[in-house]
DNA sequence: GTGGCTGCAAATCATTTGCATATAC
DNA sequence: GTATATGCAAATGATTTGCAGCCAC
């Protein structure tokens, strides 16, 4: 079950430990982009003895090592995301819900055309979810 | 010379404070997509009563009404900038300059008819600006 | 065996809040 | 005159740091 986990670190050189494992897992099967609180908070229920810092460490050698993704979409507290593959973000500035947006930019290699060397793209969205737009106007035929 | 603030924030129907007229002032005029600090110790040499706590709700305020925009780029301090069309950035991870980009994605309105209701869009880049590269180039000439 | 990882507590830094005074209109 | 903005000090909250013990390799 974890050994997906195993060979992802074994490929980078990084020790294998219960706490990368569990994290690497957690990101892998929820899809909600969430915050370094909701990580731990969740992991500790199955692991007492694991500590924030470890969860914020873990986290930056992971990000450092591109085995996952931090976003800076909200402003006040660090995101992570298990797929590195280039995709976008909406946040929903409603509901507060952070949505995988699937769009391919076509002009970004000009950029690296003009000199620029590309690490990293983050397209972020922010306004209403589809969820939101819809209860507004239900609220809006009401009034 | 300041009539050209003054006039936005009248178009805004906000009180028209030095404050604001120095801030607005100050963002038009630098290019750096400036931190709340950075702004702060900038405007405090003229104006040696001016309060941080002023910079943080100016700012704030002149954001809520789209007269400047917060970039969350860096993750760690929020950056501010008068220009509020919509262009990109990047930061550069060697010299942490943060500078504009004009690439237009035609894919955007996609996610628009798929329903959401889009209030602003972000797009970071993050990598070596054109200097750094250069830079690098050198050194790697030389070694 | 050893260097890197974990976990705890304390420190840091950006930002927010509470409140009294001052100012724009 | 009144509502809103300013400025100060204290509080908050996310993240970082220092360090002792532990574990992966």
């Amino acid at each position: 079950m974890l050994e997906k986990y195993v060979e992802l670190l074994k490929e980078h050189s990084l020790k294998i430990t219960p706490q990368r494992l569990q994290i690497l897992k957690y990101l892998d099967t929820h899809n909600t982009h969430p915050t370094v609180e909701e990580i731990y908070s969740e992991l500790k229920k199955r692991s007492p003895s694991l500590s924030k810092t470890t969860v914020y460490n873990s986290l930056e050698t992971l990000q450092k090592h591109s085995l996952i993704q931090l976003l800076t979409i909200s402003g006040t507290q660090a995101r992570y995301d298990f797929k590195h593959d280039m995709h976008h973000h909406f946040l929903c500035t409603n509901c507060g819900k952070i949505i995988d947006i699937d769009i391919k930019c076509p002009n970004i290699e000009k950029i690296v055309k003009e000199g620029y060397e590309i690490e990293e793209v983050h397209g972020y969205f922010k306004g209403l979810c589809k969820q939101c737009v819809q209860q507004q106007r239900g609220r809006r035929r009401e009034s």
